[in-house]
DNA sequence: AGCCAAACGGACCATCGGTCCGGATATGTT
DNA sequence: AACATATCCGGACCGATGGTCCGTTTGGCT
């Protein structure tokens, strides 16, 4: 799936190199510091390579993205429980939504970053579809009703990279993992 | 609040131009559209007129948020209930989400460009944390408990132009708000 | 009328995302 | 090893954008 048929070996290697360097400028200078000339160079790459790679400024983020959640995609779909499939509704939910906020803790940067560079056509991308399938068939699972699907909208639109490095701070760095934890626990667990 | 000392006629006319020629093209054409140049151009003022009245991109989109809330602001704030005081404190917050709601519904394109325009000053603005504090306010009385500030973040996160756009269809303009309502009852009306 | 602070306009700038194409190179074949 | 060619590369180039600057105009006041 990532590649066609054979991918030259230069190819793999640059798409690498560019993927690092967007990380590195995203961690360490400012998110509005990831301008494509800079990963380019950054990279020791032309900058038209790091659009043949990836598309769009959205699309390099989105790669990124998917880099760090593939873990998890994986555990989701194949693991042990209780992130995979075996455990009751609740439980999978509320591992899930840990690992999902881990994984945003550390990456808050290039959360921010990628929400303003995908516009409208965060709610198409294939990855948040597989995100917000997976949630809504948990708390749908957990409490049934017709709007499963905005609560997940509702649970996914808190991921925000902007409100993440807001709330959290160096001496409590999961506190915001704990409050949405229990905002899922406090949406399923009424009678 | 809005003027300083006396403010000239030629000011308070070309504001209004510019807050009308941002507000045409951003509902006429893709808010994608709306460049200052083009504002400028529609409102038959200069670009830096535009800047000095607004400071920046995101300067005027604010403005012309505030703009559109300023009714629902006062009405919480000094209106009867049961949006003003006066109400318990679960008709308030359903009667608030209505309208902030309502709005949200009519200038969704306005709120994705907003969205897109602040990075990550959106939860240092006064107008954001003038209705986080109210709703934190109603949820803390209503369901006491520690993350009442947490949960009114979340329910304002559901306030993503791209989202309402993407669950709003012509048939049922209302559906958003129905949502909106069910989870913040789900959130408060448990025991 | 005449003064001056306030406001204006639009040329100007740096930067950005994105395109394009002549040249380089990896890879399979003979 | 030499070749052939599809693939990939680099970076000059482009249009648009947000934002700045400063010479000029204008509104308000005496």
């Amino acid at each position: 799936m990532t590649e066609q048929r054979t991918e030259r070996a230069d190819a793999v290697r640059n798409r690498r190199a560019v993927l690092r360097a967007a990380e590195r400028l995203l961690t360490e200078h400012g998110g509005d510091q990831v301008s494509l000339d800079r990963v380019a160079a950054l990279a020791g790459v032309g900058k038209g390579t790091v659009f043949r790679r990836f598309g769009s400024r959205a699309g390099l983020l989105q790669a990124l993205l998917e880099e760090k959640a593939q873990e998890l995609r994986e555990a989701v779909v194949h693991g042990p429980p209780p992130l995979g499939p075996g455990a009751p509704a609740r439980e999978r939910l509320l591992a899930f939504l840990d690992g999902l906020a881990l994984i945003a803790e550390g990456n808050a940067t290039l959360l921010s970053a990628h929400g303003q560079a995908c516009a409208e056509d965060k709610y198409r991308d294939p990855s948040y579809l597989f995100w917000h399938g997976h949630l809504s068939g948990l708390i749908a699972e957990g409490r049934p009703g017709p709007d499963a699907g905005f609560l997940a909208h509702a649970l996914l639109a808190v991921f925000d990279g902007n409100l993440i490095r807001h709330l959290t701070s160096p001496d409590d760095p999961r506190r915001f993992t704990r409050s949405v934890q229990q905002m899922a626990m406090a949406l399923l667990d009424r009678d």
